[in-house]
DNA sequence: TTAATTTTCGACTCATCGTTCGAATATTAA
DNA sequence: TTAATATTCGAACGATGAGTCGAAAATTAA
């Protein structure tokens, strides 16, 4: 038997250690600013060790946006299953996405800003961003037909819900993020529900 | 008499034209990213040639940013100088900020978005962005006062109306940019005036 | 214990790129 | 024309940084 349970985790362990340093550097320098000894001595690794859990640079940058969007998804799912209707979805799909934001505050604004800076072809991770948005956009196409929302030009809507949105979470000072019921509040105020006059 | 008046001019012309190949190269690869052999073949000078113009490659990515910011500002004046009470001038605001994101599209991604790979200290052109950031503040606040506004915690409109700009004018696709009466329409659909019931 | 395997990393290589040098060319002034 | 000045750029320099190599250390298996 050659390789344990335990040591798998183990290297896996090792792995998201690196990662979580890279995030730090990525951050703060983007992909083509940051090196890799910052990275090493950031997650406490020599330079060459680095090569030995991945196969270069690019590498790890796609690693942390694959591992970001897997989670995300899989946070979403079952909001989404929960099927309340496309305006309760909707916002209960930003609320879990502010929450996600709100545990992993780095993380986040990475995952949105990233994507455009690169160039590389295919990314896995590229999937499951699209996935999100296509059912975001669903239910707003949903809310607009069921007079949920205003009635607006649904791309349009998904643009403007984005950029606000990201305005909301992103933006948000470290120290004092934006709670979630101010989200909530927020979403209700502005995106007002013609149905219920 | 060392240098003409035509002289100076058709320096600022040569770079200006050199500022316009590095936007191109700053966006698509980024200030690391970007290799100034790239920026000299795309403005269509010999690299060394670029040194003569400017210091360096870091004075190059500010430059643009400085006249970037001081022309964007420049055009608000006299909205925000029209003085129309609180909600009319702040999507007039908006509004000019689209036009001239419309006007350069490539220039307003980068105006927007630089600022967050920027480590190195103060820059001028940051005065003209909190100036724009202050009066957009202010005008909310204004607003908000004078019921003009849905009442909500001025910072966190800020960022809301700030993000969903951003979504509208800097997500539009480069074919079919977002019209102004697109912008207008969801700006007053969605930011109702609670006067006017 | 010992041999095999896994993990670590210091030191090196090699390519890239920002910047400079110095000389060539073009423009202007006399 | 000639001298002074302004502009251009090919070629070289030096630093940095991605990725490699080979050997040491640590761990596991026998």
């Amino acid at each position: 038997m050659s390789v344990s349970q335990r040591q798998l985790e183990e290297r896996q362990m090792r792995q998201e250690r690196i990662l979580t340093g890279a995030l730090e550097v990525f951050k703060s320098k983007g992909l083509e600013g940051a090196t890799m000894d910052e990275i090493a001595t950031e997650s406490g690794f020599g330079k060459a060790t680095l090569y030995y859990y991945f196969h270069s640079k690019e590498e790890v940058f796609a690693a942390i946006l694959e591992n970001g969007w897997k989670d995300l998804w899989a946070s979403l799912e079952p909001v989404i299953a929960g099927d309340e209707g496309p305006r309760k979805t909707f916002i209960n799909v930003l609320l879990k996405i502010a929450e996600n934001a709100r545990n992993r505050p780095g993380l986040f604004e990475f995952l949105f800003n990233a994507p455009k800076v690169i160039t590389f072809e295919e990314q896995p991770w590229k999937r499951y961003q699209n996935r999100m948005y296509g059912t975001i956009q669903g239910l707003l196409e949903d809310g607009i037909k069921a007079s949920e929302f205003p009635n607006i030009n649904p791309q349009l809507l998904f643009k403007a819900m984005g950029g606000l949105f990201m305005g909301l979470v992103l933006m948000g000072d470290r120290k004092e993020p934006v709670s979630e019921k101010d989200v909530e509040d927020l979403l209700n105020q502005l995106i007002t529900n013609p149905a219920q006059k």
